[in-house]
RNA sequence: GGUGCGUUAGUUCAGUUUGGUUAGAAUGCCUGCCUGUCACGCAGGAGGUCACGAGUUCGAGCCUCGUACGCACCGCCA
């Protein structure tokens, strides 16, 4: 037997028990003839000590550890001498009798503890070893926790977990796809899927009602923070249901989650907005609702008074920065710089300074009482600063939206341990794209057009189309979507109406989604699902932006496993294999 | 595809403003001392292709250009 207990759990109710530990050699500290080992496992640090009565072997191998040796240490619980109160195994610790090396360790490149002095990129390369640290320790036991929880709910309401392939057939429509070659089919592919979208429909058809999965999911896009590209979500669907019965099923689960994971609980139902509102308001169809700092149109309030950049703007919109009137000139030229670098792309910014005394740079074209209006209806207090943009609508809304959030986080408004759920719903169901002038899915091709927008969907017109909202949701938690779904087209008629909308002959709608126009014809019920993001859920639970370390294995930001150092090149004889040819020459 | 920041000891960083003798700190590592430490303490020691390549210069860690790699972001992510 290696042990008898685990490093975390003795206690002073223990003393006298003789026992046996095994771990990692976490620290050693030497005072002479006393000596003292920290030992750590999962569950914690126990120390063992020996001091000049303990056996001359015990001290011989003390004097050999080196930090992370795996060993096996025998003795008594005993009472400390002195205690240390801020660990939970500190009232006691071990009499040494007999001390056992299982295995040396090389000298880690970074040290294993929780404030570790490695950067991430040599964390990462060394994986294995990042992982025995305790904040990436905590962030797996939270993501563990969150798929217990998630099965629990879904389970105790009658949802079945039924898993679907990974090798599919490809579906170009949205992200790029991850592409297997196939031996036995020369020249030809499968996919990985970005989503199990079609087969949890076609479980639908099948009549298994209630569905959920928490499954791996691919894309090959570029990556981000909080973007890999392979990542988990909570894959649902729902029949005989209405947007009512989602959103209810599935601020359930979230509300669930925060109580069992987090012990939070949310008396009123989560705030619900429009995606038009939302982008009036926010600048975004993810906002973060820990602040306020709304935005307000002042287009026409401004026009017609002699300030020609506001004149010939098609959007002029403001937002009141709390207690920033006393901004420096300094301060107020650096966020104008802000502003206008590529990643926002606004042309300026104006403020007024609504202080004690007001200040701003359109003083020129404005009488202090119009002034005073303009602040009146941003809603802005005395002491704040009104920050105003102006421009094309979309675009303008979007940096203004921005640059909420950038004042919000400079003010320290974005707490991580406030969470503000909410959900965003009527998207427009089509997008138009200059550059191939066709209309893509905004959500998917399979999202049902609101009824009352049905007129719309069958106009030829483009301004028509385009202002047809989808019967599809998002649940947004602190300016990160969190999952997203949709009421699914279930006639026949709808989808292929939608899928000549999208520029697809009746050919190409046949060869890419044929299998599930065809289950359709057998009886489809009214059916509609969600998807949650799960990596970025766990994330935000933990109070995390980035999603790396609640993954046991991440990729970098090239998609690269720096560890295993994947992907790499295979042999010819494995590429002749699969019929491939290299076109690109890499070293080996 | 694009923008920004970064690359100096095992590690995390300073040094670049104003080019100039032998490139520093902390931590880790090694050695010695230390009987109540727990971020132990004290003393000593080892440890550097300043990412790579080219250029400017009498002289480059420092200036210029390029390349590679890392991170963040924009595009992209139905």
């Amino acid at each position: 037997m290696y042990r008898t207990n685990t490093c975390g759990e003795l206690r002073l109710a223990d003393a006298g028990k003789k026992v046996t530990l095994a771990g990692w050699v976490q620290r050693i500290r030497k005072m002479g003839s006393l000596n003292f080992v920290d030992l750590r496992d999962r569950y914690g640090i126990t120390q063992l000590v020996a001091d000049d009565t303990a056996d001359k072997t015990v001290i011989d191998t003390i004097n050999s550890l080196g930090r992370e040796y795996v060993i096996q240490a025998e003795g008594v619980v005993s009472e400390r001498q002195s205690k240390n109160p801020k660990m939970p195994t500190g009232d006691i610790e071990i009499k040494l009798d007999k001390i056992n090396i299982l295995n040396a360790a090389a000298t880690p490149p970074f040290t294993i503890e929780d404030q570790s002095d490695g950067g991430d990129d040599l964390r990462a390369k060394y994986r294995y070893l990042d992982l025995r640290r305790g904040p990436l320790q905590r962030a797996l036991a939270l993501r563990h926790r969150m798929a217990i929880e998630t099965r629990n709910y879904l389970d105790g309401n009658n949802f079945m977990e039924i898993e679907t392939p990974f090798l599919i057939k490809s579906t170009p429509e949205g992200a790029r796809d991850f592409v297997v070659p196939s031996r036995m089919n020369p020249g030809e592919f499968y996919a990985l899927p970005q989503s199990p979208q079609t087969f949890k429909q076609l479980l639908m058809v099948a009549g298994y009602d209630r569905y959920f999965q928490i499954v791996r999911c691919f894309r090959d896009e570029d990556l981000r923070a909080d973007r890999q590209p392979e990542f988990t979500q909570i894959d649902c669907e729902m029949s005989f249901v209405e947007r009512e019965d989602i959103l209810k099923m599935f601020e359930g689960l979230v509300k669930h989650l925060f109580k069992n994971v987090l012990g939070k609980t949310f008396d009123e139902p989560f705030e619900r907005i429009s995606y038009d509102e939302a982008m009036s308001f926010y600048g975004s169809d993810k906002p973060d609702l820990r602040f306020g700092m709304q935005m307000h149109e002042i287009t026409s309030l401004v026009q017609g008074k002699g300030f020609s950049v506001f004149d010939s703007a098609e959007y002029v919109g403001a937002i009141a920065v709390p207690g920033c009137a006393n901004y420096s000139r300094k301060q107020t030229d650096e966020l104008t710089e802000w502003v206008k670098r590529p990643q926002v792309g606004a042309k300026g910014l104006v403020f007024i300074k609504f202080g004690d005394e007001v200040k701003s740079t359109i003083d020129k074209f404005y009488t202090p009482e119009q002034i005073a209006e303009i602040a009146k209806n941003v809603g802005a207090e005395k002491g704040d600063l009104i920050l105003i943009l102006c421009g094309p609508k979309h675009k303008t809304q979007v940096a203004l939206g921005t640059l909420r959030l950038e004042m919000g986080s400079r003010l320290g408004l974005r707490k991580p341990e406030d969470f503000k759920p909410l959900w965003v719903y009527d998207f427009p169901l089509l997008e138009w794209d200059d550059e191939t002038q066709r209309f893509y899915a905004m959500h998917h091709p399979f999202t049902s057009p609101k009824p009352e927008d049905l007129d719309k969907f069958y106009s030829n017109k483009q301004e028509d189309l385009a202002d047809v909202k989808a019967n599809a949701y998002d649940i947004v938690l602190n300016g990160n979507e969190i999952g997203g779904g949709s009421i699914r087209i279930f006639d026949r008629k709808i989808q292929e109406r939608m899928f000549e909308i999208l520029g697809f002959s009746h050919e190409q709608a046949e060869y890419r989604f044929g299998f599930l126009m065809n289950a359709f014809k057998f009886g489809a019920p009214p059916h509609g699902g969600i998807a949650f993001g799960f990596d970025r859920l766990c994330a935000l639970f933990g109070g995390q932006e980035t999603i790396r370390d609640f993954i046991a294995f991440p990729k970098n930001n090239m998609g690269r496993d720096v560890m295993a150092e994947a992907p790499s090149i295979i042999d010819d004889a494995q590429m002749d294999e699969l019929f491939l040819k290299s076109t690109v020459k890499k070293e080996q």
